[in-house]
DNA sequence: ATTTGACCGATATTATTCAATTGGTCAAAT
DNA sequence: ATTTGACCAATTGAATAATATCGGTCAAAT
């Protein structure tokens, strides 16, 4: 649905619509709750959206969008900016501060609800991880990520330490979780000791690829 | 209950028990299939174990033994035993190579099913990965890990590494997942990286505490 | 002494019904 | 032209009852 039609509130909606799925999850989030949340009524979500499916659909390509924006804006100004370690280090801080990105990385049937079962349209579970691999595979023939290492084997433990990071709460006893920043600092230190080639890396290289990629990103979301 | 007839008998009931637990799940697997898969009768069952409860915390200690025994056994037949990343290594073999341990880190409600909420006696989310912390420091102080990094930190990273060796599959596209044992290595060799001291650390310290901490943790299980 | 399996009560499952809710529409109000 | 909310069909889920299953026991068999 390509309803251009106020673009204001629709932004709202979407918002209302979010917070409302990630806090009581898809099903038990009315149709009536996101218009009444947003200061709509009813037919008004029908004149932007054809479905709550759609709706949904809708809202996964938004935060995806916001989520990918969120990830370059820290690069940008990030002092260090090329290293794969800061840029990992910023995906996990976007991902973190996104709760319903966290959900759809976790898969989280409470909050994806009975979307997560039909799952038509988009969620081939690539939206967040899936180029993960093309990722890493381009960061070491730029020469920002050590070459002697396993590509795919690099982009799973990415994937799981992301992954560990927005699910391990209700796994492993609460205090055994350190504080958000210190985890994140930590495994991007990791990941700088392992996987930073000897030289240091090229910076603007890795910069340039990553904002392809996010361009590329960007554009499979939108079609 | 600690009936000492019988153990090879025992041995039997809990061995099928294991198998029909994996597989079918603690609520869907009833007492008397355990029996039948046994080779004995329902009454056999009570001779040995209090309840159907009792008989699962039998299990959970029989395998969390095994695995600390496996575990144990790898790193005494590993080349380069004294080393975090090799015992981290044989640790992730050890548990990815017992479905029980890896449904009990994983907290699988399909496997542990009803048992998982009630949660009386064992089970305070400690058994696998509680004691890791302690490890670290005292790996720390022994000078086998790198003592300027936080060991709440590394322990978690740990603890994120081993859940997602065992929690990957379902979240992500089954072929971005890379083979077992490449997958292992490279965790392995990550942690090598990362927190291995510049000197390279102290193996035979190393290995001890290891030892100390594995009687510790067999006598816990014990009682 | 040891083992069995029919038996029992409690719990869980299934079938069925029926009222309430929800996604979606559209004539009326603004 | 835009927005609303009463309205409808379809789905859900609560309530109930009927049925089956299962954990656990124990008198009888071995």
């Amino acid at each position: 649905m390509t309803k251009a039609i106020n673009p204001e509130r629709e932004a709202r909606i979407l918002e209302a619509a979010t917070q409302l799925f990630v806090h009581y999850g898809y099903d038990k989030t009315t149709v009536n709750e996101i218009a009444h949340a947003a200061g709509v009524s009813k037919g008004v979500i029908y004149l932007h959206f054809d479905s709550k499916d759609d709706l949904f659909e809708a809202l996964i390509r938004h935060e995806t969008n916001a989520y990918v924006e969120a990830w370059m804006k820290r690069i940008e100004s990030d002092a260090n900016g090329g290293t794969i370690s800061s840029m990992y280090r910023n995906s996990l801080y976007a991902l973190n501060e996104n709760p319903f990105m966290a959900a759809m990385f976790r898969k989280d049937s409470k909050v994806l609800g009975s979307y997560l079962h039909r799952m038509g349209g988009l969620f081939k579970s690539e939206q967040v991880q899936g180029t993960r691999m093309e990722f890493v595979q381009m960061m070491q023939s730029a020469g920002a990520i050590r070459s002697d290492l396993d590509a795919k084997v690099i982009a799973h433990i990415m994937n799981i330490l992301a992954y560990g990071l927005v699910s391990m709460q209700g796994v492993v006893d609460p205090d055994c979780i350190p504080e958000t920043a210190d985890l994140i600092e930590g495994i991007a230190d990791f990941m700088d000791r392992a996987i930073t080639p000897a030289d240091g890396g090229n910076r603007l290289a890795g910069k340039e690829i990553l904002r392809q990629l996010i361009d590329q990103s960007k554009k499979d979301i939108e079609r």
